[in-house]
DNA sequence: CTGGGGATGGGGCCC
DNA sequence: TGGGCCCCATCCCCA
């Protein structure tokens, strides 16, 4: 053996025990080989894994992995997506394993920092790779990190081992080592113009404490703004192809092969603390998470959260308001009968303690500010949860939603690992300052509750405005009956209560079960429980985020056999290949044209309604009173709901019948407009719909409003009901 | 240059 | 937990 790497990589692979070479053996065949594998790992081709820790993302090839670490051989059995405990191993930890894995050899400290583009001194320390190599079960990497301690000292036989490293000193020697070769989608820090952070003394956390995420870096792969924010020295690596960007050209950024679904969501069931023993699956939003302040952010820089430097104490139990109405505060509520935020966080991620720890990246998104766990309370100067920070403007409930963050507040100080939440039963408004009483319809805060039902009665009087008097009232009044469709269930007796027995506090909306409850009234707290550990954003629902994530990974599952475009849901799929087969089974009623997506229908449908009142009569004209008939010219514009609303009028003028069973026709209009939802069926139910509006006796007015609103109902959120409409 | 259609991505939400 | 569907936004192409 004439190479020195070689020998090392003979004795740490599996090959070890094939140290006598024969003649018939090439001599250089291993290295080569690690260094083809390493070349290929590089440039992301043939990987067939992806390895999340924290907010790293790496790529390597399974069967390497499998080869060299008993614990990830587990892991890559089972999942294309591995999701290491970042308290077990550290973004910059993990690139020095990987380049281990690959290479044979442990880099220094000084150009392994380097190379992780962490900043001198925040470079992972021996221990903490030493930690990392016994959490993943890579003896000869535990080995070599041992005889270097030894060689310097600073070995002192850990016992109990993967506790982080942190009785090991900074490993910062600089001397001869590696090229950084480890793919990742390399993560910096947040102040492009700031300095990095200092240095931290706690291994392993220091490294991800420095690692501070940006959005943008995870993107860093062009010659874009996003990779412009990347200062050079910072190296945020494109290396391993990985395209995260938002619009990835067909196969730039999909694995080699398809993803499973069950590749992304990993439970975050597992402590943090647990070692290979214990663990089971990597915990996918667990880690902390920095506020990461998205390139957007800093372009038009949110005001600062007013709310988060509100000391973080426990403070006061939120005023419960039993008396006030009862949308309000019940996000702060702990209500046993539900499931408790607290009791649910508990469950999906992990213990009180883990939320804090969780929450504790959070001070290192204050640009140059305090490492973790340093420092006093953190604002959020450029949090992605700040007001306007949503670049979708949908992404976010409300403002107040994403900055009240009421279950994740920072405990005072910041974080510190079993530092108890006191906010995960109770919550607490964190964003509004001393306005504990939000209104939860419009995200406001208020310092009183008798503020908050001053600005209630407002809304009241806009209820009035929009539906008239009675029903606001009524609607001010709260449950058991409510709006929507959904109204029809809260009729006691009613079919509707029988078909959709459990109703929102909230919004009255009902379901059929409870988990759909539930799930229902996550859109109803202030916060969302589930967050993206790449960027930071969150989801109501764990699935979103999930496929969100996909988004970020390139994860296309599902590909078009005709073109080969891939697609992140199946739903894509199926709308697209119509494009293929020609189907196009969307059609305009008013022009007669033909839509593959109905989507696109929906939004021919919007440029008709530009025509409005005028291209509703016109419509009409031609419709005769019936639906479904275009007008004389074939182009006559009808718009929705105005369209359905002169419709109805039309049809409820014609028809003079008896009033009916009241619960009856309550029914039939859930039914039909149920159906509304394509415009098509709308209008094909618009005659018997207002004919049995009619048969209650409405006058054509009252029954034109009805299919009006049954109409709005089924394409908006805020329709009325049908009791509300039902004959007086 | 503008408007409309085709097509896609992403998030919300319910089942 | 994932599927399905809805909505919105956006990009691209073309007349």
């Amino acid at each position: 053996m004439t190479f020195p790497e070689a020998d090392i990589l003979l004795k740490s692979g599996e090959c070890a025990g094939q140290t006598m070479l024969d003649t018939m053996e090439a001599p250089g065949h291993s290295r080569q080989l690690l260094l083809q594998l390493n070349n290929q790992r590089t440039k992301g081709f043939l990987c067939d894994v992806i390895i999340v820790v924290q907010n790293a993302l790496f790529r390597a090839h399974k069967n390497v992995l499998a080869a060299s670490s008993a614990y990830l051989k587990s892991l890559v059995v089972h999942d294309n997506l591995l999701n290491l405990d970042h308290d077990m191993v550290s973004p910059a930890v993990f690139r020095l394993v990987l380049d281990f894995i690959y290479t044979g050899r442990l880099a220094d400290g000084a150009e392994a920092a380097a190379a992780a583009a962490v900043a001198p001194g925040a470079e992972p320390s021996l221990g903490a790779v030493l930690a990392a190599a016994s959490y993943l079960q890579i003896p000869d990497l535990v080995a070599l990190c041992k005889k270097r301690l030894k060689r310097h000292g600073k070995y002192c036989h850990l016992r109990g081992g993967g506790s982080g490293g942190g009785g090991y000193a900074p490993y910062g020697r600089p001397g001869r080592g590696l090229r950084a070769a480890t793919p990742v989608i390399q993560t910096c820090y947040s102040s492009p113009a700031g300095p990095p952070p200092p240095p931290t003394s706690e291994p392993p956390s220091g490294p991800e404490a420095s690692v501070n995420t940006h959005c943008a870096e995870l993107y860093a792969s062009g010659p874009g703004p996003a990779a412009a924010l990347c200062a050079p020295e910072r190296r945020c690596s494109p290396l391993c192809g990985l395209d995260l960007s938002k619009k990835s050209p067909p196969g730039s950024a999909v694995p080699e092969r398809p993803l499973s679904e069950r590749d992304l969501p990993p439970r975050p069931d597992s402590p943090p603390s647990a070692g290979p023993a214990a663990y089971k699956e990597p915990p996918l939003a667990l880690p902390p998470l920095p506020p990461l302040p998205f390139q957007k952010l800093e372009e038009a820089a949110p005001p600062p959260d007013p709310f988060r430097g509100s000391g973080g104490s426990p403070g006061p139990e939120p005023p419960g308001r039993p008396d006030g109405p009862s949308l309000l505060y019940r996000w702060m509520k702990h209500e046993p009968g539900l499931s408790s935020y607290g009791d649910e966080l508990s469950r999906e991620r992990g213990s009180p303690g883990e939320r804090c720890e969780e929450r504790g990246g959070d001070p290192a998104v204050s640009p140059g500010g305090p490492p973790l766990g340093l420092g006093p309370p953190p604002r959020y100067p450029g949090s992605l949860d700040g007001p306007g920070a949503g670049g979708d403007g949908d992404d976010y409930k409300s403002s107040s939603e994403e900055t009240g963050s009421s279950e994740d507040p920072s405990p005072p100080g910041g974080h510190l690992e079993g530092y108890p939440c006191p906010h995960l039963a109770y919550g607490e408004p964190e964003s509004f300052g001393d306005n504990l009483y939000v209104c939860i319809p419009c995200g406001k805060g208020f310092p009183s509750s008798e503020q908050l039902n001053a600005h209630v009665e407002a809304h009241v009087e806009e209820e009035e405005a929009l539906y008239g008097r009675a029903e606001a009232a009524e609607v001010a009044a709260g449950p058991p009956f409510g709006s929507g469709a959904d109204k029809v269930a809260g009729a006691p007796g009613s079919l509707g209560e029988l078909l959709r027995p459990y109703r929102c506090a909230s919004c009255d909306k009902s379901y059929k079960d409870p988990a759909t409850l539930r799930q229902h009234e996550k859109t109803h707290w202030l916060t969302r429980p589930y967050p993206c550990t790449i960027c930071g954003k969150k989801f109501t629902q764990r699935g979103t985020m999930t496929r969100h994530m996909r988004s970020h990974l390139g994860l296309k599952p599902f590909a078009c056999d005709a073109c080969g475009m891939r697609f992140t849901r199946q739903y894509r799929l199926t709308e697209h290949m119509r494009i293929h087969s020609g189907e196009k089974p969307y059609e305009c009623q008013v022009c007669g044209g033909k839509f593959a997506q109905q989507r696109n229908l929906i939004s021919h449908m919007k440029m008709h309604a530009v025509g409005g009142a005028a291209g509703a009569a016109g419509a009409l004209a031609g419709l005769g009173g019936l639906p479904g008939v275009p007008g004389p010219d074939g182009k006559g514009k009808l718009d929705f709901p105005e369209g359905v609303f002169a419709v109805a009028r039309l049809t409820a003028e014609q028809l003079s019948l008896k009033q009916q069973d009241k619960a009856a026709a309550a029914e039939l209009l859930a039914q039909t407009t149920h159906f509304l939802h394509d415009p098509k069926v709308a209008l094909e139910s618009l005659y018997p719909l207002a004919k049995f509006t009619a048969e209650l006796g409405l006058s054509p007015d009252k029954a034109a409003e009805v299919l009006s609103q049954g109409a709005h109902l089924a394409a908006g959120p805020d329709g009325r009901t049908i009791d509300r409409f039902s004959p007086t």
